[in-house]
DNA sequence: TTTGTTCGTGCAACCAAGTTGCAAACTTAT
DNA sequence: ATAAGTTTGCAACTTGGTTGCACGAACAAA
């Protein structure tokens, strides 16, 4: 478990330090997504730069994308193990209104559409917002 | 032509006092979203406090909608003139790398995306990042 | 092993955007 | 004229994000 925890940091060319093996600990045991100041309350005692600058190079390196979901800090995801982070490995953001959490909508691709002449893309940045399904009960 | 941004203001229901006369002008010459700091740097001597609120009211009153860019900043742009802003009346909006300039792309509406069950959707925030035509050259 | 260099971490300081409380000025209704 | 509600200006503050710097661990060359 561990392991598997060093290996992908490996194979995304991360050095494996301590303070890297807890981050993406935390990370992987989200079931939404998470932001910096999030984080920072998962340790007992813990450098905001530190984190900062951990999610920074996790984000460098493809292990994490990031969202801007309006809510006036930004989250963070892991990516899918196949991710290249181009345009048509993303898929939608899912924010609740009610209980401020930004999903993954893993399974849904943003979808292509068609620029004006002369616009060229790079990403896409698709947050959908309404009231999640534990929310509506 | 004065009259045009007074009347814009009654049709919506906001009084118009001078300060939001003011606001809405510069808004209305605006080829590009323009975000609260940079409409602070548009008047010589301006209450910060004061433009984030008329912004809000302007926001409240569906004369302008905010887009979350990515930029850190949120950015503002007039609403069209039959928009209720519900998710049909949506459009992608285009934020330029290099000019750092975010755009309305009017004729693009917001595609229609299919949610996993139990998930409502109530608004859509669609940023598309690349280079625009200006840069390009 | 010793030395020098690179890299990661912790701490403090800083910055920018957004937000709020409060009192003065202004508007509108009585 | 007076009272009540609205808008504005100012200052203070909060929060998220970011940077400079010094210390220490890891690493590689000598
Ligand atoms: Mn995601
Ligand atoms: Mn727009
Ligand atoms: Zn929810
Ligand atoms: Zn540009």
């Amino acid at each position: 478990m561990n392991e598997n925890i060093e290996s992908k940091l490996k194979s995304k060319n991360i050095k494996p330090t301590a303070m890297r093996l807890l981050v993406l600990k935390v990370l992987s045991e989200q079931k939404s997504t998470i932001s910096l100041p999030e984080l920072e309350k998962k340790f007992e005692k813990a450098d905001k730069a530190t984190l900062y600058r951990t999610l920074k190079t996790f984000e460098e390196n493809k292990l994490i994308h990031s969202i801007d979901d309006g809510s006036g800090s930004v989250k963070y995801a892991l990516c899918q193990d196949d991710c290249k982070c181009y345009p048509e490995d993303l898929h939608v953001h899912f924010f609740c209104v009610k209980c401020k959490k930004t999903y993954c909508l893993n399974d849904i691709p943003v979808p292509v559409i068609d620029l004006p002449m002369n616009f060229s893309l790079e990403s896409v940045n698709m947050v959908v917002k309404g009231v999640c399904p534990i929310c509506r009960l």
